[in-house]
DNA sequence: TTAATTAATAATGTCGACAATTTTAGAGGG
DNA sequence: CCCTCTAAAATTGTCGACATTATTAATTAA
């Protein structure tokens, strides 16, 4: 998940990794508040550390700050993941129209290849797929856009709201083999360079995903989480 | 510009706003490396608020750190604003979509009325449009959009970085008029609640405005800035 | 002279303490 | 009983000092 260049080096970069961690997990439960003095006890770290940590979990829309009142985890409500994933929708649109046109060759071949691996998984029954793998698919659309800006608004800004979302959810459903398909035309789209196809059938796929996300927090919880 | 929920308070704020500021403007120049200590003494502050501007501006994707290397400037270049306005195409886009969906009606004679005034000071020769003007349109559809996130990460984003752009490349051309039908033609659809032509028309006129300040760059530095 | 090593310098990272602000608890009056 | 005002407690904001890491300069060997 980690490239050399990004690696964690200061206690600051491990206390974050590991706060960030246990919101996403839940560990830390959405929408409560963060005390900095019971952070610092908590991680053995201290409050600057803490205060470095809050500000870079601010920056990955993962919390919410007010001056002279404190940090406070992000709610997760219908209103919110619709919301998200408009912007998944419009920029993953966007990554997939500019991988039909800047991947290279290899990439799209070792692309194919990961659908492949990905449809003996599915086949045998391992729930793989749907929690690393479809990570994983949009990871290399994304990386394979070449857009620097673009690969870190998703991959460093919204990618771990979207994360949270899915775990606290539970995300495993009858989606699998459907998602499957779809990301196999995305693939074709690309490998015929057409970028047109490659936007419209990525932002469907994400949508088709959103819907589905949707249906199972009404029904788990008609009121919102 | 400023709402009284985000009013600066805490001296952090105060000093982040200064120097993103320098940063937009060019006193700071583009590529230079950010001292903690010599800005310090020169905004008058301790480096404990100079670092919280620090992380506020990585945020605003003006600079990027490295562990304890330190934070230098964006550098701006052809490719990076090729970078930034095609996520500005696809961000907007969906902004003008969802304003399509979710303004109201007072909203939306609202933006027709400050067309009509742009109209006015254009025909009378000032310079006001572009400047301001251009902004505040693309402003307010994007609040339009109703889309909390969406605002977010354009008006804290991204924005700050599109307005180095044009300040530092001095925006000012013969796109005045041109860019005012297409704004035009943008509010009608949004009128006639049609979404898909909303997107689209927003998604061109970005683009074109992309085509142009692109043009102006590489005419004044044919090789990069 | 050049390259490599090492010491000195300067920068960022981290810490604990104090200041300013907010929140809470309590007393008093209506 | 409730509201207001006040004081105490707790929290966030800011500061200077120290620790750790990078950079630079000097020194030595080839």
């Amino acid at each position: 998940m980690f490239s050399a260049a990004s690696m964690p080096v200061t206690t600051a970069d491990k206390t974050f990794l590991s706060i960030r961690n246990d919101i996403v997990e839940g560990v830390i439960v959405a929408g409560s508040k963060l005390s900095e003095t019971e952070l610092s006890t908590k991680y053995g770290v201290s409050r600057a550390v803490i205060r470095e940590a809050i500000n870079r979990l601010e920056a990955n829309h993962l919390i919410e700050r007010k001056a002279n009142i404190g940090a406070k985890v992000v709610t997760l409500s219908p209103e919110g993941l619709s919301e998200l994933y408009q912007i998944r929708e419009s920029l993953e649109g966007m990554a997939a129209r500019l991988a039909a046109r800047n991947m290279t060759d290899e990439e799209i071949v070792s692309l194919n290849e990961l659908l492949t691996s990905h449809f003996d998984k599915v086949k045998t029954g391992e729930r793989y797929y749907q929690e690393a793998g479809d990570l994983d698919f949009h990871y290399r659309i994304i990386i394979g856009s070449k857009n620097k800006q673009l690969i870190s608004l998703l991959s460093n800004g919204i990618y771990h709201l979207v994360r949270m979302y899915r775990v606290q959810l539970g995300m495993a459903g009858p989606r699998v083999t459907t998602a499957y398909d779809e990301h196999k035309n995305i693939i074709q789209a690309i490998s015929h360079r057409d970028e047109e196809l490659a936007e419209i059938l990525m932002r469907r796929h994400i949508d088709y995903s959103r819907q589905n996300i949707a249906r199972k927090l009404s029904s788990v919880n008609p009121t919102g989480v």
